[in-house]
DNA sequence: GGCTCAGCCACG
DNA sequence: GTGGCTGAGCCG
């Protein structure tokens, strides 16, 4: 009988991949284990076990895998099965969810290595020049990588050269793996078992009378010892006895002391681990066994609750409950409300318990969490964790938390798989018959629908905690303003004259501008041109700090110019505003104050918000300029005041959740404002005061914004009501573009009729030079998902048939809000 | 003519 | 994703 499985590969492609097997090999592999294979002319990949059968393929030899990785599963049963999920159900590869789910370390590749044939004697005359230039960098070094060659030969196309020289038997080829996950071992030290008996101890000690530094360090440790009775770290010895490492190594090297290394963890727990829960307010518990009573009878519950009105408590008390019953939480967030305070906060809580998972965790990091999990460690109990959490090998989830459940973040836009992190999280509680809450301020329509129509539990949460008062809002009519002359800048006196008061009683500001840079239009006076990117279809924003235009779709970048290149004259003028603007106007409107600014630009790096968050939590910052970055979920205790800037263009974004997004925006911003004692304010500029949205903002009506919207969407076929999937088409060539999308959209027209909307071009129509074209299929409630998929499958297996669309790139989302 | 580069295909 | 093949374009 011949042995076979079936393999996923971290590649985008829908096709299995069979690789023979031995017969002892079928015996040990499981799903879910590593194996190293052969894919293509010479690389091996890290591929996982997907099924394991007998039989052989017809079509072709199966190739023989080159080794195995594990000898237990790194991938659960239940998680194989959310992957199949999300595979299907957003239309990607499984190869692609595992891409997205596995840590890099676990994706060994094989590099190739060049190395001399000592077998042959080279005729040197018989070399190309290049082949020259290798075998006599080979006569230094022993071996070459690829990369290496490229930077000899200075070129791309490395390997033609490579294989002549293989074919005249100069070099030998080598395809090496590495483990890429290297554990971080820690030194300790223990007294040589030379001198473990009393008597040879005593005559260490004579001996070492002639050296007091090292009778020294072997006391401490002797002590050291006896005091903790666990291993003795090296650090810890040299710094509690004075002694430098050259003293211990000495020690080391008399065979005097011993050292031997343990493999420790790199994320450590910081928090005591025994805080005492915060007591529950009446309402909080009310909420809380609100909460418990709907998921009795459904397994998702919304738990709408105001801005400060201490959900976060709530949720401890759910995630106790769950750990007293020995299952496992997982606990999502937007990766930017991930900060040191939450996580800092649940430690204390639940001490060890917790382990945190989100980007910016270095790769090795992440193998261990995922370690941990698998071993159903004691210290993954608790995972904190943003969108690509939800792919870790939980063991024995009990409930999933989703905080701030609106914000879009959680929907993954590229690359695949295109995933709502909220969605797959019900899913992959149902895999776990586990619970999930979904929590709000400002619940996005499609859940609150659900909740309405009886799909959720809802629960609702309407006083502040500690009985804060809501902000008081205020409209401020800039079209007004200006025709008064009442404006300095884009500062409106109301608004000036509540900074200043709000900074004369000593506390905090935060404005909000959805827009970096200094402004986003540049324009000749004279005659018009404004400076294009050249590879995208937008306008360059002009960044001062750095006197640079700059594209926010691809990144170009060039200096300031100093004139049009239009007509020459040095008559530019800045159209519209960002906050980096904003920034320097406050600057100038209360230059003794500091101020800070946090968008994308200043929170690159590893800790770079965090760096903002801490100075403005530690009030070294008095007022801080941002964009929708300010809204995610932070908690800022001394701010009295929060200026919205324009209102207008949040409003005016061409989307069909325009309205949506900006009453959340607005009303979470707002809710940055009075956390203590005192009451908030919070000023909106904007030229339209008697906008329902802002109205509704203004006396924070969520269920009239609710009701509002649902009606547009009812009346115009938009989601919860309908369902959308989104095609979109790129290729540098545009007349490609167009032909590939209309004939996509109108085999798509045959079978869903009117509700396939374009080919329209976007907004910005070419980034990074290739032109985008989408389509739109909206999916009537009464219609499946399903089969509307199925259908889009053939369509565009049929697509890519016509040799002339293949190298059109289509991207499928499902669900694209 | 020979070389390089881009586009396209297949990979088990 | 990546290497190999193929045809188009360019310099000597």
């Amino acid at each position: 009988m011949l042995h076979f499985i079936d393999v996923i590969l971290p590649i985008p492609l829908q096709k299995a991949f069979t690789y023979h097997i031995t017969e002892a090999e079928s015996a040990f592999l499981k799903p879910g284990m590593r194996v190293a294979v052969p894919f293509g002319k010479s690389k091996i990949y890290t591929a996982l076990v997907y099924t394991i059968h007998q039989n052989p393929p017809t079509a072709y030899e199966a190739k023989t895998i080159h080794q195995i990785l594990d000898d237990s599963p790194v991938i659960t049963g239940s998680q194989l099965k959310h992957w199949e999920w999300i595979s299907k159900y957003y239309m990607c590869s499984l190869g692609e969810v595992m891409r997205a789910a596995m840590p890099n370390a676990f994706l060994i590749e094989s590099e190739t290595t060049i190395s001399k044939n000592d077998k042959v004697t080279v005729d040197e005359s018989d070399l190309k020049d290049e082949e020259f230039l290798i075998y006599e960098a080979l006569q230094r070094q022993s071996s070459l990588k690829i990369n290496d060659i490229v930077s000899i030969l200075d070129k791309k196309r490395v390997l033609p050269v490579i294989n002549s020289l293989v074919k005249k038997g100069v070099v030998n080829l080598q395809e090496e793996l590495y483990e890429k996950y290297t554990p971080k071992l820690v030194r300790y030290v223990k007294l040589h078992h030379n001198h473990k008996s009393q008597e040879k101890l005593q005559e260490l000690l004579e001996v070492l009378s002639r050296a007091p530094k090292q009778r020294e360090v072997v006391l401490t440790l002797f002590t050291m010892e006896a005091a903790l009775k666990k291993p003795i770290k090296v650090t810890d010895l040299s710094e509690k006895s004075g002694a430098s490492s050259s003293i211990i190594k000495a020690l080391i090297d008399k065979d005097i002391l011993e050292e031997y290394h343990i493999q420790t963890d790199r994320v450590q727990f910081e928090g005591e681990g025994d805080a005492d829960a915060k007591h529950l307010s009446d309402a909080q518990q009310k909420a809380y066994n609100e909460v418990e009573a709907a998921f009795q009878e459904k397994s998702v519950a919304l738990l709408h609750g105001v801005t400060s009105s201490g959900k976060t408590e709530i949720y401890v008390q759910l995630i106790q409950k769950q750990l007293d019953l020995g299952k496992q939480i997982l606990y999502l967030l937007p990766e930017i409300a991930l900060t040191t305070q939450l996580v800092q906060r649940l430690q204390d809580y639940f001490g060890e318990k917790v382990a945190v998972f989100h980007s910016r965790y270095t790769s090795n990091e992440r193998v261990e969490v995922w370690q941990n999990m698998l071993n159903n460690s004691e210290k993954a109990q608790v995972i904190i964790g943003a969108r690509s959490s939800l792919l870790l090998p939980f063991r024995n989830l009990g409930l999933i938390i989703v905080d701030e459940e609106h914000e879009q973040s959680f929907k993954q836009f590229d690359p695949a798989p295109r995933y709502h992190a909220r969605d797959a999280a019900i899913v992959l509680a149902h895999i776990f018959q586990a619970k999930t809450l979904l929590g709000s301020a400002t619940p996005s329509l499609e859940t609150y629908y659900n909740a309405t129509q009886g799909k959720y539990g809802l629960v609702e949460l309407n006083t502040r905690y500690n009985n804060v008062v809501m902000p008081d809002i205020e409209l401020v009519d800039l079209a007004d303003k200006y025709k008064r002359k009442r404006m300095k800048g884009h500062f409106s006196d109301r608004l000036i004259e509540e900074m200043t008061e709000t900074l004369e009683e000593g506390h905090q500001i935060i404005l909000f501008q959805n827009r970096r840079g200094y402004s986003p239009i540049i324009e000749c006076t004279t005659c018009g041109t404004s400076p294009q990117c050249p590879n995208c279809d937008v306008s360059l924003t002009y960044h001062q700090y750095r006197d640079q235009l700059r594209c926010h779709y691809c990144g170009y970048n060039s200096l300031m110019l100093k004139s049009c290149q239009g007509c020459g004259n040095a008559t530019l003028d800045t159209k519209g505003f960002g906050t980096e603007q904003i920034e320097q106007e406050v600057r100038t409107l209360f230059p003794e104050k500091k101020v800070a600014r946090m968008d994308l630009d200043t929170t690159r790096g590893k800790y770079g918000f965090e760096k903002i968050i801490n100075n403005f939590e530690q009030r070294e910052v008095d007022i801080l300029v941002g964009t929708q970055m300010l809204t995610k979920g932070l908690d800022f205790r001394h701010v009295k005041l929060v200026g919205i800037m324009n209102a207008d263009n949040l409003l005016n974004f061409p989307d069909f959740r325009a309205h949506e997004r900006s009453y959340q925006l607005m009303a979470q911003v707002s809710g940055r404002a009075g956390r203590t004692d005192l009451r908030g304010k919070v000023l909106i500029q904007t030229y339209n005061p008697h906008h329902n949205i802002l109205q509704q903002v203004s006396t924070n009506a969520y269920k009239e914004m609710y009701a509002e919207q649902m009606d547009e969407r009812y009346n115009f076929k938009y989601p919860p009501v309908y369902r959308l999937i989104k095609i979109t088409f790129k290729h540098k060539d545009y007349n490609r573009v167009n032909l590939a999308a209309d004939w996509y959209a109108k085999s798509l027209k045959q079978i869903f009729k009117a509700n396939v909307l374009g080919p329209e071009a976007p907004p910005v129509a070419r980034i990074r030079n290739l032109f985008h074209k989408n389509i739109l299929v909206k999916i009537p409630p009464n219609q499946s998902l399903g089969k509307t998929k199925e259908v889009i499958l053939r369509i565009d297996t049929s697509f890519n048939a016509v040799k002339d669309f293949r190298s059109v790139r289509v991207i499928i989302n499902v669900d694209n809000y």
